[in-house]
RNA sequence: GGCCACGUGGCGGAGUGGUUACGCGCCGGUCUGCAAAACCGUUUACUCGGGUUCGAGUCCCGACGUGGCCUCCA
């Protein structure tokens, strides 16, 4: 069966074929580092190395390059950096912030089970790559230098006419309608109101680079020529998959394209552009304001990564999620389920049951369905396709382990009073034995009698 | 205002014309001193109004509701 991928592009789903099946192509928009990543930055990260794992596995694991960029030039950046770090030169500042958040970053999807990307390129070591992308827009008469920024005109653009997108195709906007419908303060230097920064110059203190287009002031680059600089240099002028959240859309995916297709001439950019839906938190849109912004690593001090992560994909990549406590415990139930019966077993082959609805799309929640279904028919194979979702990275009693640890319960003491229980139980004395469950209950742990003797666990 | 998604049983969530989704919960049973856990079984749905069709949750039109983008928020 082949694999099939909605591309946001043409608005349909497409038989995937590869530009080069030696080395299947994808880019996704990383995280800019100013602060805490929070849950909705969780799901490309989550929903692009399911199809990474598809893609290894369907093409071999040699044969699929994936490139995450991280964002470390922006204004949010300079405003963090100044704020945390008053006392600091500005540039040292930055450094301080860019590292601490990459670092926290990088743990965070760690603990989410996602693979590192092949690169993980840095916008600020790509800056030369911007300026010649920059200089050729320039050269090409797409983009012009005034008061020391460099503008992208996507009139300019679709007034080219040969062998170019239309700059509006990827986002279904007409350019047109967006002249008319432009907000009025537009900036002075600009000579038309959809241009879109390139290059501009940097305040003093501010990290700046030489500038491109004959401009004597140092400056730095726009955000979206960032990604067309570091895609093109890891992955070439064409490639395979794009992707990133919804909210990239517009502007920035539609300006990639135009900056990459305009630079060397192209039609295209990615074959295949690929979005994941928006997510809620409590059914209310998260943010600052409501006091209900929930940070990757705030999660993480109460489940596991896995646990999030299984929660990412019980809904489709391109759904709306609504992030809820209750979604949470479910998903941490089914988990401890699936350690218990397959975590220690030797791992069979993913079953076609659950990789055929992945190469449609990516339908996780119907492959998670086909779980529960090899749960009860063949747990070597469930074991084998938890493993290419990204699940059962530990073992058994260290999943348990973990809950233990978390939970703060001291396992010597817990031992003590089941055996006082067991003794209790023995001679009917079952006053006494109810007491020590309710006690130990009441210590967050719960006990399991079977035939073979009393098991405990941390009740979640 | 423009463009675009989404609306399925108590909850989550698949399903692009025709047989049980699935999971959680609830309920019943087995087990148990009683429970819990485990195991077995069962229940409930397609926002509303038209239309197309032998047949629609699934296609078309409209309404209502929710959300996103149109400001460098994934």
């Amino acid at each position: 069966m082949e694999l099939r991928l909605y591309d946001t592009l043409s608005r349909e789903k497409r038989t995937f074929v590869p530009l080069d099946a030696k080395e299947v192509r994808m880019y996704v928009c990383g995280p800019t580092v100013y602060d805490f990543a929070h849950i909705g930055n969780a799901r490309p990260v989550i929903v692009f190395d399911v199809l990474f794992r598809l893609l290894r596995h369907l093409y071999g694991e040699a044969h699929v390059k994936y490139v995450r960029n991280i964002t470390d030039v922006d204004d949010k950046i300079n405003d963090r950096a100044a704020r945390d770090f008053p006392g600091l030169p500005l540039n040292e500042a930055i450094r301080k912030v860019t590292e601490q958040t990459g670092r926290q970053f990088h743990a965070d999807v760690d603990a989410l089970g996602a693979l590192r990307p092949s690169v993980e390129p840095r916008a600020t070591e790509h800056i030369g790559e911007m300026r010649e992308i920059i200089e050729r827009l320039v050269a090409g008469g797409f983009a012009y230098a005034a008061e020391d920024h460099v503008l992208f005109s996507p009139q300019a653009m679709n007034a080219a006419n040969s062998g170019l997108p239309r700059y509006g195709a990827l986002s279904n906007r007409s350019l047109d309608e967006m002249v008319a419908g432009a907000r009025v303060d537009v900036a002075p230097y600009k000579k038309g109101n959809t241009d879109f920064v390139l290059w501009k110059p940097s305040k003093p203190g501010e990290p700046s680079w030489p500038s491109p287009a004959g401009i004597t002031a140092q400056g730095r680059p726009g955000w979206h020529v960032e990604c067309s600089a570091m895609a093109w240099k890891h992955l070439g002028e064409h490639f395979d998959i794009h992707g990133g959240g919804i909210d990239l859309v517009f502007p920035h995916h539609e300006n990639e394209v135009a900056q990459t297709c305009c630079a060397f001439h192209r039609e295209r950019m990615a074959n295949y552009w690929m979005h994941n839906g928006f997510l809620q938190v409590e059914s209310e849109k998260m943010s600052k304001s409501l006091g209900n912004f929930v940070t990757i690593h705030e999660l993480l001090a109460d489940w596991p990564g896995e646990v999030l992560r299984l929660n990412m994909l019980k809904t489709h990549y391109r759904s709306p999620i609504d992030w809820t406590m209750k979604s949470l415990e479910e998903s941490a139930k089914t988990l401890d389920d699936w350690y218990r019966v397959a975590a220690d077993v030797v791992p069979g082959k993913p079953a076609p049951s659950v990789v055929e609805p992945l190469l449609d799309d990516l339908n996780t929640p119907l492959a998670i369905a086909a779980l529960h279904g090899l749960r009860g028919s063949d747990v070597g194979a469930l074991a084998g396709s938890l493993r290419l979702l990204g699940f059962l990275s530990e073992s058994a009693a260290q999943w348990e382990g973990r809950k233990q640890q978390a939970s703060g319960v001291d396992a010597k003491e817990v031992e003590r009073l089941i055996s006082e229980r067991t003794a209790a139980r023995a001679r009917k004395d079952f006053a006494e034995s109810d007491r020590i469950r309710d006690l130990l209950a009441a210590m967050g742990v719960a006990i399991k009698d079977s035939k073979e003797g009393t098991t405990w666990e941390v009740a979640r």
